[in-house]
DNA sequence: AACAGTTTCAAGTCTACACAAATTGGAATT
DNA sequence: AATTCCAATTTGTGTAGACTTGAAACTGTT
């Protein structure tokens, strides 16, 4: 059989589930048909009906489990979802032209918060680098960012006076997990100084903390310039 | 044809495709063998080879265009899911009790910042609703929300003394939309004095604008208590 | 009534194949 | 040399059918 226009496909099935869940026709907590009954409905396959339903179940409108069936959920838990540019990336699709400044590197035994924060084990090194990203000369980020020399050994080579150490990173070492964190914190002398704003002022800040299979790689905070949105929408 | 433990699974692909690019067997920019050709490699169809490409490329690792292929991105563009979950079970998750209460409710013309905001016509109606969460009885949340009465004309007759208006509105209002938004604000007299903090003090804001197929349907703005941070792993 | 074992059902995944749609690159034409 | 057109290639999505897996429901036993 052909998939031409006269065909259900499964973005038509999506459309009208979600449709039938919006109406109130399918309520919440509401059993649906299985998808053998809705292929049959939809004049379809059950493989073209499955991931239909699959795909609304990975975006939060459904719940699935084997045998029990299919179920609309009552608070549907949707999840926004924010596409992490990099910094370079974001400030020109702000319209500013991108800057990079070097503020200081410096490599030596991990303080003791951020041994405990990640799990390190005693007597651990780090390399610590500050910088800053401009968007058009005005101050866009402040970036503190510590790199674990034993989870990356090549860190003692590098130079980030003109690459910034998240790209650097990028390009050099892969990671399989981050933990990504948002907070409002107050501007302390240093980075209000280099934010350009007045001390104790609202900072939005961002944590991140990336491993490489269990190995603590590399901690950033990243300070952002007053008004700074981090928005989604979906 | 069976699938046990033999057969290569879309889920094995998707690792050893991962650790390719990973190892840098398939660095960046990389045009990736087509899926006929992967197929033959795990001895599988191209069905079960396109659905772990398909998903490695929503994932953000990989980018695929017809006649062209599929090639590893560069920096992946990977992205953060934030489950937005209601108040009541964020709080139950931190180990505390939940309490809720209203703190004002008034309709009325909609503001001037909000009709721009919202882009309202002239003369369109808001019911203003603000409120307070709690955890264990320590100030969480401070809920300044607006419901548009157009669109949710039942939110005239709706009582806000024992149910949140989010909650409220999940049950009530389907919707098509969202923009949810995450800022550092000031606290000001009203939003310090909810949450029990000193004036001025940094305050994490999101403020969430929800539609129902391109109508407006609430703006929220939600404070919270100081030390707040929304976390994610992936 | 409580428990363990079995059946049954719905989702999960795979095979095998076909046609659709986008886009590239080269051939033919101007 | 530039442009238009066409064919080949690659991903996208569908059909049809089968086996797998997990969990619910039923069964008989203690």
């Amino acid at each position: 059989m052909t998939q031409s226009s006269d065909t259900t496909s499964y973005k038509d099935i999506k459309q009208t589930v979600l449709d039938r869940i919006r109406s109130g026709a399918w309520p919440p907590d509401a059993l649906l048909p299985s998808e053998q009954e809705l292929a049959v409905e939809f004049s379809c396959t059950r493989t073209t009906v499955n991931r239909a339903m699959r795909e609304l179940a990975e975006e939060g409108y459904l719940e699935r489990r084997r045998k029990a069936g299919t179920r609309v959920l009552s608070a549907p838990q949707r999840q926004a979802r924010f596409t992490i540019p990099l910094v370079r990336d974001e400030v020109g699709a702000l319209g500013g032209t991108y800057r990079y400044a070097l503020v200081s590197t410096e490599t030596g035994l991990a303080p003791e918060w951020l041994a405990a924060r990640l799990a390190l084990r005693p007597g651990q090194t780090a390399a610590h680098v500050r910088c800053m990203h401009y968007s058009t000369n005005t101050p866009f980020q402040f970036e503190d960012r510590w790199i674990i020399v034993d989870s990356v050994p090549q860190v003692e080579q590098a130079d980030f006076t003109s690459v910034g150490p998240n790209e650097w990173l990028i390009q050099t070492v892969p990671f399989t997990n981050v933990e990504l964190t948002f907070l409002a914190s107050r501007a302390d002398e240093t980075v209000a100084g280099f934010l350009d704003l007045p001390k104790d002022e609202p900072v939005f800040t961002a944590e991140r903390i990336t491993w490489l299979q269990g190995q603590p790689v590399t901690f950033a905070k990243m300070y952002f310039a007053a008004g700074y949105r981090m928005t989604t929408q979906f």
